[in-house]
Formats: structure tokens, sequence, C-alpha cells
RNA sequence: GCGCCCAUAGCUCAGCCGGAUAGAGCAACGGAUUUCUAAUCCGUAGGUCCCAGGUUCGAGUCCUGGUGGGCGUACCA
């Protein structure tokens, strides 16, 4: 990335030159903001009244003049506390251009920092009893976008994936499939290994639920008995509670089947993950991490760290910051939640000589996250100020709230499949002729960048509405609006006749307002890039992509390229198209989304 | 009860460390196609930024208090 920002840095390095030649002083801060008006960019002088003490006009006034004296500034407007800077036209294209034309597919990028920092992000976290649903699509296009923006900043980047593999969950699809699915597979009824399973949990909840009706239409009495209060006297969850204990034991027959089952559950994961594009360098399995953290709680009560009750469990008070008490160990002296988080937790650390940890996980569990860093903070690790919680918002659906138990969750696959078929349809009209295996893995990337693109374009924190009709809409501000910016390009490129190191223009000839406009979001784009990973926050790409897309679209419908009658002006709009395509299929790439050559 | 989060156009969402006249898409309406791909472009209309105070030269943004909604507050995960 170095040299990339050559023109943005250049213009700071201008402003603060020119308030050291005015005031006589260095200032701290220099704001150069993109304003879409008023001029290319503009400096913001209520910033430097700070330090200035000056009232912001009178510093504008008195800037503008010496900003004008430099090369780069072909006008400098003071309007009451900026200056609207309008750049050199030719030192403009020079600079937005070149360093994409130049760097490539590292455009934005910046090399690994050295000595690098080491994070892992974990994301997904799926329970093995059913397949994934547009909440794990939002963790996993999340993380792994996440992931791709600290990598893209200079981080060194472990992505981790801690799969809930052990629990009553399971017990119940278990116990669903011992009774009513001897000798079924995947394969013999034609489903993939996580759907296969998934129909056994929704099996066991059927039947319990014909359980609890039966009892209560035979017992009047208790006719409003609570599912709660039901679960405790079920014969169905007795059995589910009868195989977590056999579990727990190691019983043989049981641990084989729960391997059968976790097996096939895995493999259909993994499919769903290779259809998404996500890939993961770790896959902790809580059946292997559940049992960690007790020693670490043992050190810690020795230390005083945590306590111990009367009643024998061990708990920490953390009601000075406002986190009230939380038991870390049973008194039976099993293990809690928190208890193999902490375990884990350091266990990672230490596996990988980490420096920091991103936990991409719901916003329903941010309290979860704060004890956890304060207990790993007051057990002396230092690493755990470097630990920060992602909590994204939940996704609804117009009806309310998506329920497994109700069945009124999004499936993740069958989503993938009913978009791409949308695409595969849109592809058609347009192309009757096309190759079908051409269109279908087109259609795939067209529907996964609609799908991704929708996730990621609001910020994670935001609870979000899953809107199916407009999930399935390819026009406007979605995911194909910016493909179809770099299609265009491609195509136009084609035609063009350049070779791909044919990168010489004449920049004082790009000086059409759709132009500029363009140029400046190409100039941004590094920027935006470093404040979207630090942030971690990959809706800023998304708005940038939207942005630089919807200029390029502008710009295109506004003059002609291919057949600009000047063949400067036409090599100079090509190669503009050319740093446009680059910056977009960076920006893309940010997001784990594949560019297309057509649509 | 206590804690955290949210409230911006009819709908879905942006809004940078407090800075210029609060933006985009969808929906509505009007236009652009002898094409370089119309999955596009141009335009019109649409706002008590939940309410009331406060801080500030300046508040959608920060503070306090309300109202409404979500989540959490297990010896569940």
């Amino acid at each position: 990335m170095e040299g990339q920002r050559v023109l943005l840095d250049r213009i700071e390095q201008v402003c603060r030159k020119a308030v050291e030649n005015v005031f006589g002083i260095s200032p701290t801060r220099v704001t150069l903001d993109f304003p879409d008006q008023f001029g290319d960019l503009a400096l913001n002088a209520f910033h430097l009244a700070k330090d200035l003490r000056k009232a912001p006009p009178a510093i504008a006034q008195a800037l503008a003049e010496e900003l004008e004296k430099d090369a780069l500034i072909e006008r400098a407007t003071p309007v009451k506390g900026y200056v609207n800077l309008v750049l050199h036209r030719p030192a403009l294209a020079e600079g937005a251009l070149s360093p994409a034309l130049r760097a490539g597919d590292s455009f934005g990028f910046r090399e690994r920092t050295d000595p690098s920092q080491r994070i892992m992000v974990e994301f997904s976290s799926p329970n093995t009893n059913k397949p994934q649903h547009l909440g794990h699509v939002r963790t996993n296009c999340l993380g792994d976008s996440v992931a791709r923006l600290l990598e893209a900043t200079g981080t060194d980047v472990i992505r981790a994936n801690l799969v809930n593999d052990r629990g009553i969950h399971i017990c119940k699809s278990m116990l669903a499939y011992q009774r009513e699915g001897q000798g079924m597979t995947p394969e013999s009824v034609g489903k993939k290994g996580d759907h296969f399973v998934g129909d056994f949990y929704v099996l066991f909840e059927t039947r319990f639920r014909e359980e609890w009706k039966r009892y209560r239409d035979e017992h009047p009495e208790q006719s409003e008995i609570s599912r709660d209060e039901f679960a405790k006297i079920s014969e169905w969850m007795a059995g589910a509670r009868d195989v977590l204990r056999r579990w727990e034991e190691g019983d043989e027959e049981v641990l084989a089947l729960w391997k059968l089952m976790n097996g096939w559950v895995m493999e259909g994961f993994e499919e769903t993950y290779r259809t998404l594009g996500i890939r993961f360098d770790r896959i902790y399995l809580e059946s292997e991490t559940y049992q960690l953290g007790k020693e670490i709680v043992s050190e810690g009560l020795r230390k005083g760290v945590f306590h111990r009750r009367d009643d024998g469990a061990v708990e920490i008070d953390l009601s000075d910051v406002k986190l009230d008490r939380k038991v870390v160990l049973r008194s039976d002296g099993t293990s809690v939640y928190i208890t193999q988080d902490i375990g884990t937790t350091v266990m990672k650390t230490e596996e990988y000589g980490l420096d920091g940890q991103i936990f991409v996980v719901g916003n329903e569990q941010i309290y979860h996250f704060n004890v956890l860093f304060e207990i790993l903070k007051r057990l002396g690790y230092e690493w755990a100020a470097n630990c920060r919680h992602l909590a994204y918002g939940m996704v609804n659906l117009p009806e309310g709230k998506m329920k497994s138990r109700e069945g009124t969750v999004v499936d993740a696959d069958n989503l993938i499949e009913e978009v791409s078929r949308l695409a595969h349809k849109e592809i058609l009209s347009r192309q009757p002729d096309v190759d079908e295996k051409a269109a279908e893995e087109r259609a795939l990337n067209i529907a996964l960048a609609a799908l991704k693109f929708m996730i990621l374009s609001v910020s994670p924190k935001t609870t979000m509405l899953y809107d199916p009709k407009a999930s399935v809409s390819f026009e406007g501000d979605t995911g194909p609006y910016v493909l179809y910016a770099f299609a265009r390009i491609q195509r136009m490129l084609e035609d063009s006749g350049l070779g791909p190191d044919d990168v010489e223009f004449d920049p004082a000839v790009l000086t059409d307002e759709s132009e500029i406009r363009l140029m400046l979001k190409l100039v941004e784009f590094p920027r935006v890039v470093e404040k979207a990973a630090a942030d971690l926050n990959p809706s800023l790409i998304s708005s940038w992509l939207l942005a630089c897309a919807r200029a390029y679209h502008s710009h295109n419908r506004a003059v002609p390229i291919l057949k600009a009658d000047d063949p400067a002006v036409r090599k100079a709009r090509l190669m503009l198209s050319r740093a446009t395509a680059t910056a977009l299929s960076q920006g893309l790439k940010l997001l784990g989304i594949k560019t297309v050559d057509r649509m």
C-alpha cells in the first residue's frame, strides 16, 4: 500500500505546510473530507481552530491564499469554516489512476506488517443438530469479511470455528433417530447430512409436542402446564436426557451414534461453507474443549480472583464493574459455559501465540463476553485487553423473529439455491444461448453477491430485517449492481483491443465532471479500507462500493468511452475504467464476493 | 427491579472524532434505448432525525430525564 495514498498524503502535507507557513504552528489534526459538492476536497478549519485559537473563517481565508500557491491545488475557496479545494486536474488523474493500475490486486491492501499482529477471528459457531440458517449466514459473512479486512491491513489472521457438537440438542436428534430412523442415512434418502439430522431434531420436537398435548388432554386439571414444566415429566425429554447421561459416561453405542450423526452434519456444513466460499484455519469441537478451564479456575481460586461460596460453588463478584456475580464452577465441581470459554480462550492464545481475539457472536451474548474478558483480565492475561466481541444484531423476518421450534427459520442452503435460480433466470433472459455450465456458475456468483452484500451493507450491530422480496431483487443498492459495473468494464476492455500492460494515458484529458467524481472515489478507497478494518465494519466497504459503482454507471452514461472521438480521451477513459474495475474488485474481495466478467 | 442496545423519508438502511443545505435504495410519478450490456442513467415528490431539557460558535451525533421496542440479567449453552 505504501505509495498508494500519495495524492491524499501529499495534499495533507501541503495543508500542514500551509498552516506552518501562515501561522507558524504545526497542526495536530488535519482533516480532509470528500464533500460530494463544493469542490474535490474540503479542509476543515474548525479542527485547526483548536490549535490556532482563531476564528475558523479567518483561518480558512488565510489558508486559501497560501494553498493556491501549490501546484497541486488549482483553486482554494474559503467558505465559512472550510477551504474547498479543487485539485490540479492532471495531478488528480495521475493520483487516482496510477496506484490502482500499478498495484492491481494489491490496490488498497497493505503488506503484512512486521512484526505482524496475529489475531484470531472466531465465527459461525453452529450447533450440530440442524442445518445453518440466516443468522449463521450473518456471522459467516461478517467473520469472513472482518478477517479479510484485517488481512488487508497487515494483520496475520487465524479463522476459527468453535462447533457445538455436544449437549442436549444433539441428543434429541439422536433419540429421534434411534426410535424412528434406524437404518436410514443421508444417502438413502438423498439429503444433505445436516438437513437429514435436522429432520430428526424436528421429529423430536413434533413427538414432544404431541406428548405434551396428549398429556393436557388426559389431565384437564393440568391443561395450563407450561412447556418447561412438562419437559420435566416428558418421556421423550427423559429419553434425551438419558442419551446425554450415557454420552457423558462414555457409552460406546451412544458415542458411535453421536460420531455417525455429527459426521453427517459436519459434511453438510462443509458443503455450505464451500458454497459460501468460506474457510477456517482451525475447527474446535466443543466435545474436545468443554472440560477446559477448571484448572485455571482452581488456580484463580488460590490467587483469590475467585472465592468459594458456602454451598461449594465457586464464583466471582464483578458487581464493582456492574457485571454482578457469576458462578464459574458448580457446587459439584463441574464447569459452566463461562468456565469452558475461559479455558478455550487461553488455549487458543497459547496454541497460536495470539495477540488478540475477535469473537463474531450475536449481541445476546454481550454480557457473557463482558464477563469473560473481565475475568481473563483479573486472571492477569495481558492479551485480554485485545479481545473483542463483535456483537452483531439479529436477523428478523417481516413476520417477526425466526424461531426454529416454530419452523420459521430461513434455511441457508435453500436460500442460496432460491436466489441462484432467480439469477439463472435473469441470465437466460439476457443470453438465451448461454453455455449451461457457465450460466450456473455465474448464477451462483451473482446470488452470493446479492446475499452477502445485503447482509454486509447493514452495519454489524443493527438488528436487521430480512425481506425475502428485496433479497431476490438485483436492482438498486445491491451486490449485482456493483458486479454489473465491473462486468461492463470487462466487456469494454475486451472490445478495446488494449493489452493488459498497456497503461499509459494522458492525465490531462480527464476533465469531465463525471470523471472527476469517479476519480475522487478511487482516491478515497485505501482510506475506506483502513477505516473499515479499524472499526471492524464491512458496511463501510459496501457503502463505498455502491458510491463508486454509481459514479461509474453515471460516467458511463454521461460520456462515450470506447467511442470517444479523440484517441487520447478514449485511452484515458479506458484506463479510468480499468482502475475502477480494480478498485471495485478489491472492495468486493473484502466482502468475500467474487467478480463476474459478464452478467 | 437492574444492565446493555436501538428509535432518521411510506418501507429497508447509511450518516466518519460534533461541522456546510440530513443521504441512498425500494415503493410512487415523469423522462432516456439507431447501445459501449437498460441488472443502467437523468429527474420530481417525500423529514418534528421519538419527546423534553442541557452542553457547544455549531447537536441526527455528546449529557440528563422521559416514551416506545429489542436483548440480557441460570449452579443452560
